[in-house]
DNA sequence: TCATCGGGTTGACGTGGATCAAACGCAGAG
DNA sequence: CTCTGCGTTTGATCCACGTCAACCCGATGA
């Protein structure tokens, strides 16, 4: 687990399934729901659903029904193709929506993987849509939800087709930082759930590679680095890496 | 202008602004739409505008209020960072929808730029959330449409991060010949809207390697290439090449 | 205690694509 | 018609990352 600097998003041990109880509403669809809203909300959030390290949510090629909020543990979600090749296309923490891509074909396009102990909150789609036509701060939500996902794609594309190898980990670790950051834990230490092959994939960098950049990383100062275990000792100098010409 | 294997999609100077008089209905938002609901949609699409090549649709970081429908021309959108490093993320054709980005947070992320004279509907967002409200068949497209956009970047991250130059042009190829088709042109023989430069913008790649591998695929009887002039040869062959093991 | 195993690190070497540079060819201007 | 300029092609060289291989380390279990 990472370190935490505050206590808002612990416990997650509640009793009720419901939104309204939540501690994730800030981070998760709720936002910005009155109490009415999140009420019907409640209804809404049928199942509660617990995975083991290693199992998979959902699988490409499954019909898709629900989408999903992570309501704790970690994922990454992966698409191959016929000739065995494959990616890992995303890592998904805490209060972030999985199975986006689904919509679209009625088929989920990728594999959701738990990469800890994990929980989601199952969201029967049609339902969600249903309930967006008649709260207006929900629909307007979910579509800001989906329209991010597709900003940052286009900022892992960005990162795949301009940035080497150690702009593409530094951007990665800041990325990371900056979502612990956002659910309360310490930006500056954290525990990788991922295997340098997984962040490799994601990065489109061979695992030597990855490692490699770790120990330069380390060298220089900017991060201590054992096993999974990753402290930032100097964001700055990361962020000036990343934002650096090449050449 | 490609090749025509039909004439459904051509004669765009039509009088009314009209989606229901528009013979794109069956690419663009209106798809499966009653004739009650089309006119509804009507009202919806306020402007038309029209494009010179070269013209911005929208810049990064202005605000925004509508997508916009592609009614003819072709399109490009491309991000940039600080460092002045920028990625074209993907180019756009008649029916498709521009500005999807812009949702999340109120303002593109991106820009949209003409490669021909175009013309597009601005589709106001607020109005498309209040009749997707009313509209069941109206929403449920429009989310469809945004997931095949987080789709399609899974899918280009996809080649970005596992595809060798040759593959990910085989790739670019096949997927434009696709869309051409879709549209009632010849699926074998197009010109590119696009620059050398801009393909490997794309593709993650330098124009001269676009180039070269363009040069190859000519060489090896799989295309014949005349400036932007593109005819495929051998489809079969840029699917084998596309999908092969590296090494 | 040692053996095993999977993930991680490190080194030596090969290569695909970037970089640098020159020449080409088509289009528009005069 | 030639001149000019930009996009493209092609060649020579370089280098970042991939590949292959050995080794390390912490966890697990007999």
């Amino acid at each position: 687990m990472s370190t935490k600097s505050t206590t808002a998003v612990l416990a997650f041990e509640v009793v009720k399934t419901a939104c309204s109880n939540c501690n994730l509403r800030e981070l998760c669809l709720p936002i910005g729901l009155e109490a009415d809203e999140l009420k019907k909300l409640d209804e809404l959030v049928s199942t509660r659903r617990r995975l083991k390290r290693g199992d998979y949510l959902y699988r490409a090629g499954q019909g898709f029904e629900s989408i999903y909020a992570v309501r704790s543990g970690f994922f990454k979600t992966d698409v191959l193709i016929e000739d065995g090749r494959d990616q890992v296309t995303g890592f998904q923490m805490t209060g972030e929506l999985l199975g986006l891509d689904g919509i679209s074909s009625e088929v989920h396009s990728c594999n959701a993987i738990a990469l800890e102990d994990s929980e989601v909150c199952a969201i029967p789609f049609s339902h969600l849509e249903g309930l967006s036509r008649q709260i207006h701060t929900l629909q307007h939500h979910f579509h800001k939800v989906m329209s991010r996902e597709i900003v940052r794609d286009h900022g892992v594309m960005m990162l795949l087709g301009t940035m080497r190898a150690e702009e593409r980990l530094a951007a990665f670790l800041l990325n990371l930082s900056q979502r612990f950051k956002a659910r309360g834990y310490s930006p500056a230490e954290f525990n990788l759930r991922m295997s340098r092959d997984e962040i490799g994939s994601y990065l489109g960098l061979k695992l030597e590679t990855v490692s490699r950049a770790f120990s330069r990383f380390q060298d220089e100062g900017l991060l201590s680095v054992h096993q999974r275990r990753i402290r930032i000792l100097n964001t700055a100098g990361l962020r000036r890496l990343m934002s650096h010409q090449r050449g």
